[in-house]
DNA sequence: CTAATCTATATAGTTACTATATACTCAAGG
DNA sequence: CCTTGAGTATATAGTAACTATATAGATTAG
């Protein structure tokens, strides 16, 4: 018998149509999870095309996480009633699952946007700019908070954020009080925060700013920032304008993009009123 | 120094961050993929909590299929150019990962509509019904074909399917002519066919089926089915209805949710004219 | 009839963890 | 101040699901 009457496929046909190496298929048969219909007595496997079937059930499960153990668990006592519940209890599974790829797409798209956003700028210039409106997601106040409250403020702010759906790609910014600034305690922070553009209803810690900031761009380790501050108040100085109540900083490039923390660039929004 | 001025992290807690094990992280430290950016004299791990961000791009990546070492490749000569060519062609790739979740989704709605509607049949039960028009998406022929070009039809045949985005969770059918049947030949089939709710326009291997069909059930495996078809004959006698010009036949239970071929249920649907 | 190509089994190697064993460190309570 | 329990560290072994390699037999094309 070879090949037999003609409706039978070879294992490394059956491979080629279920994409997979022939010997993926040899380690099914070997633990009994998907062998072919029928061997002859040279030992050649011959599978049927309806097999193929089987083969994509098996490797949708495989693709939500189900171990090949717990596959074949279900394959030995299977029924129309318990596929059924499976596929039920999947579907769930691999709506989870669409979401989440859809949240990293558009972190994907985010993070184009923002480099492509960042390489026309110029690092050296300190800007007065009028910005209209931006909403943030606000974390819990953090001032003098201990170890172990730091920890939990930063665990809830990232779950809330990946619970609601919220836009991810944006960097984690920190917003400081004037109060702070002014005893040049530049990292004393008051709140973590990240843009929404889209912000949704009703959610709490969202806090919409806008108005007139003065911009700047810090150029190394965070702990040389105060010098980059400097030169932000000399020109806020010469512009005649006065600190507002909040000052921002986000990372423009950081340990994503730079190997060098000297090479790493921080966005300074201080807000300010004009004279 | 005991977790310095607040802003840092132990190992533990930011695997709790990043939802992943502890184990991890050393191992991400050790290979030199992802360093805590302090550790102490007593060689405990502190980690900023920007390296969050980090750590979301390498489980990005890693969820894209690229490899640890290669993600270090990346790491290893980071600037933002890089990034940005890297974010540009992984969006691709989500894209098509998308695509195929959506597909997969859809496979499991197919399967459930299916075996619900499965569920309520009446295997004893042969029927004459009027069907709507419906669309199969079709095979080239297969009649006296050879073993290798049986293969490359059905390799087409999947490969189209999956390449022009059709929809999935049907069986996979065949069509039988009348000419074979009535020499008693029901395995000598013409095409392949899979059920296309939704067709493509423009799209060649479209067939559209509508009319009176003699409807009825095989239990067991297919080398029986002449005993069925023999059922359903005497019936047609009996309805005074005569053989069309194609049969199909399509799987309702099969390996994938029965152990047995015994149990494995066949629908055959003959085409017939009334007289 | 022979060479190229297929098939098979057996075994070792790989990736990215994951678990375990052992020892050190630290913070909190009595 | 001491202890206890939880946390940290390293080193090493184990795991899942392949994947590659080596060796040998079978089949098919020219």
């Amino acid at each position: 018998m070879n090949k037999k009457n003609g409706n039978y496929l070879t294992t490394g046909e059956f491979a080629k149509l279920c994409k997979v190496n022939k010997q993926t298929l040899f380690y099914y048969d070997q633990i009994g999870l998907l062998s072919p219909i029928l061997k002859n007595e040279k030992g050649y496997r011959y599978y049927s095309i309806h097999q193929i079937e089987l083969f994509f059930v098996i490797d949708l499960l495989k693709d939500l996480d189900m171990s090949l153990t717990d596959i074949q668990l279900y394959m030995q006592n299977k029924s129309p009633e318990s596929y059924l519940s499976l596929m039920y209890q999947k579907k769930e599974e691999i709506v989870k699952k669409r979401q989440e790829i859809e949240m990293k797409e558009k972190f994907i798209e985010v993070q184009i946007a923002l480099i492509e956003k960042a390489s026309h700028l110029d690092f050296n210039q300190i800007t007065l700019e009028q910005l209209p409106e931006a909403t943030l997601y606000l974390s819990r106040n953090i001032e003098n908070i201990t170890e172990e409250e730091f920890v939990e403020v930063v665990s809830d702010f990232l779950n809330e954020l990946n619970e609601s759906h919220l836009d991810t790609g944006y960097p984690i910014g920190v917003i400081t009080k004037r109060e702070q600034i002014v005893k040049g305690e530049y990292t004393n922070y008051s709140f973590l925060y990240i843009e929404q553009p889209k912000p949704m209803e009703g959610h709490p810690y969202f806090k919409s700013v806008k108005g007139d900031f003065i911009i700047g761009y810090h150029i190394g380790d965070a702990n040389t920032i105060h010098q980059t501050y400097n030169r932000l108040f000399l020109e806020m100085e010469r512009l005649n304008v006065t600190i507002g109540e909040y000052v921002f900083e986000e990372y423009i490039y950081d340990s994503v993009v730079k190997n060098h923390k000297e090479h790493y660039v921080t966005k300074i929004i201080i807000q300010v009123e004009l004279n």
